[in-house]
RNA sequence: GUGGGCGUAGCUCAGCUGGUAGAGCACUCGGUUGUGGUCCGAGAUGUCGCGGGUUCGAGCCCCGUCGUUCACC
C-alpha cells in the first residue's frame, strides 16, 4: 500500500503480522528511507562535532535540524539561497526540520527546569519555569521568543514557521505546534491541543500556498503533530482529527507524536495515536531514543524516531555499548586498551581504544566528542536498522527479549 | 641580623570576640530523550607546618621551632 505525495511517499513492505508495527520506505526527493529508522539530529545544520561524511558512513539515513534555531542563526534565506539544507551542509541524502515548536517547551515553561519523565518526582516550582524566567510565552495566535543568543524578540506563528521551514528546505517538515509536559494541568492540556489543531489547519493553508508559489522547489513533506499528553481521550482525539484533516485541497504527509512522554505509559500512549492515525501514513516519535525506548516505539507503529540523547550523552562520556551504558572515562578504562565495544562495527571501535577515549575526555580534548559521537549515533542507528531486519524476517520479539535481556541486566545490577 | 605577613583538603583560599573544620576547582560516581557544547545531583578527602603551654575546651591565645615571603640594615 503507497500513499503517494509529488516526490514524497511511503510503502509498508512488512506483513502485518506484528499487531502496529512494521518496515516500510520513506522515498523523499532527495532519496529514500528504510523505516523503522533512527534519524539523527543536527539541530543548527550540523550533528555536534561529527561530519556529515562520517554521519553518513555510519548509516544515517536522514538527518533533522531545527527551525528555530536555524531562523536566528544564520537564518532561513542563507540556507534558501545555500539551495537548501541539504546542499548548505554537504548532505546529499533526506532532511527532517523541526518547526519550532518544542521550543515554546524548552525556552517556556520548561525552561531550565526538568523535563522528563516522572510527574511525581518533583515540585512544581522544579519543572514549571516562572513567568519571568522564560525565554518563550505563547497566546492562541503563536509564540514570542526572546532569543537565547542576544536577547531579541521574535514571533513566531505556524505561518511564519511554514515559511521558514520551506526556505530552509527539508524533505519533511513538521506542523508548528504546542508541546507541553506532564506537569500542566489537564484544562492547560486541551487549551494547547486546541491552539496545536488550530496552528495545524493554518499550516496547511500556508504550506499549500508556499508549494504552489515555490513549485520550481523539490517537494516538501509537512507532518502534523500530535499532542494530549498522558490523557487518552486527548490523544485519541488529536489523532483522529489530525489524521483526517484537510485544508486547501491537502492533507498531512505524515504525522509526529509529540509531548514530554513519560517512560512508562510511552507505549501505551503511542499505540492509542497510532491505532487511530491512518495506517498509511508515515508516524514519526519526536524526541525519543534511549535503546528501551525505541523498542518500545517501534512495536507500536512508530517508522522514524529523532533524538539528542546519544550525541548529548556521547558529549560527557557516556557511551552505549550491549551490555548497557557505561562511562568511558571513569578511572577503570584508563588502562584498558581495548575498543568501547568489541563488537561494534562503527570508526571508533575499528580504530581506537577506551584508553584513549578515557584520556581524551579527561584532557578535555574536542575529538573525545567527536570519537564518542560517532559510536553511540551508530549504536543507536543499527539498532533500529535491525529492528527492522528482525520485523521482515518475522523475528522481532526474540530479537527484543535478546537485545533487552542483555542490555538491561547491568542496569538490574545497578550496586556500582 | 632585625621587624612584619603567611603556613588549614591534591590546588586556591574561608574560618566572626577560643566550643575538636568549610567553599570553589580537581577527584570518584550517577543523570541528561523534537540540543542554550551545557547543566544538574551524589560522594570521598584533613595528625589545621611541628613541639610545648594556658584553658573544662585551641585552627584561633602564649612560648619555641621549621618553612616561606616582604621590608629595613
Amino acid at each position: 500500500m503507497t500513499n503517494t505525495a509529488p516526490g514524497f511517499s511511503f510503502a509498508i513492505e512488512s506483513a502485518p503480522e506484528t499487531g502496529l508495527a512494521r518496515a516500510g520506505r520513506i522515498t523523499t526527493p532527495h532519496g529514500e528511507i528504510a523505516t523503522p529508522a533512527f534519524i539523527p539530529v543536527g539541530t543548527k545544520a550540523t550533528v555536534k562535532s561529527v561530519l556529515p561524511e562520517a554521519m553518513a558512513d555510519l548509516g544515517a539515513q536522514a538527518l533533522l535540524a531545527n527551525a528555530y534555531h536555524l531562523y536566528l542563526q544564520p537564518g532561513p534565506d542563507i540556507l534558501d539561497e545555500a539551495g537548501g539544507l541539504g546542499k548548505f551542509m554537504n548532505w546529499d541524502k533526506p532532511t527532517f526540520t523541526d518547526s519550532g515548536g518544542f521550543q515554546v517547551l524548552s525556552l517556556g515553561v520548561g525552561f531550565k527546569k526538568v523535563l522528563a519523565m516522572d510527574a511525581t518526582t518533583f515540585r512544581s516550582d522544579q519543572v514549571i519555569a516562572g513567568n519571568k524566567d522564560r525565554l518563550a510565552h505563547v497566546d492562541d495566535d503563536g509564540v514570542t521568543f526572546k532569543s537565547h543568543l542576544n536577547g531579541s524578540f521574535h514571533r513566531f506563528t505556524a505561518e511564519i514557521s511554514m515559511q521558514i521551514q520551506h526556505k530552509i528546505g527539508a524533505d519533511v517538515m513538521f506542523a508548528f505546534d504546542e508541546c507541553t509536559t506532564l506537569h500542566n494541568t489537564r484544562p492547560y492540556q486541551e487549551l494547547a491541543m486546541k491552539r496545536t489543531h488550530e496552528w495545524a489547519i493554518r499550516c496547511l493553508d500556508e504550506h499549500q500556498r508556499l508549494t504552489l508559489e515555490r513549485s520550481q522547489k523539490p517537494y516538501q513533506a509537512l507532518y502534523g503533530v500530535i499532542q494530549g499528553a498522558q490523557y487518552e481521550d486527548l490523544r485519541r482525539e488529536a489523532a483522529l482529527d489530525l489524521g483526517s484533516m484537510s485544508s486547501s485541497g491537502i492533507s498531512f504527509d505524515g504525522f509526529g507524536i509529540g509531548g514530554a512522554l513519560d517512560k512508562a505509559s510511552l507505549g501505551t500512549i503511542v499505540g492509542w495515536v497510532n491505532e487511530t492515525l491512518p495506517q498509511e501514513k508515515p508516524k514519526h516519535l519526536l524526541g525519543i531514543g534511549a535503546p528501551e525506548d525505541l523498542f518500545v516505539g517501534v512495536e507500536n507503529g512508530i517508522d522514524t524516531f529523532d533524538c539528542v540523547l546519544a550525541s548529548r550523552i556521547a558529549r560527557s562520556s557516556a557511551v552505549y555499548i550491549n551490555d548497557g551504558r557505561i562511562n568511558i572515562s571513569n578511572a577503570s578504562y584508563i588502562r584498558d586498551f581495548n575498543p568501547i565495544d568489541s563488537e561494534c562495527d562503527c570508526y571508533t571501535c575499528r580504530n581506537y581504544t577506551r584508553a584513549y577515549l578515557c584520556h581524551l575526555f579527561r584532557g578535555k580534548e574536542i575529538v573525545a566528542a567527536t570519537l564518542a559521537t560517532i559510536h553511540n549515533e551508530r549504536f543507536i542507528v543499527r539498532l533500529v536498522d535491525q529492528m527492522r531486519a528482525h520485523l521482515i524476517a518475522g523475528t522481532f520479539h526474540e530479537f527484543k527479549a535478546d537485545f533487552l535481556g542483555r542490555y538491561l541486566h547491568r542496569s538490574g545490577q545497578a550496586s556500582n
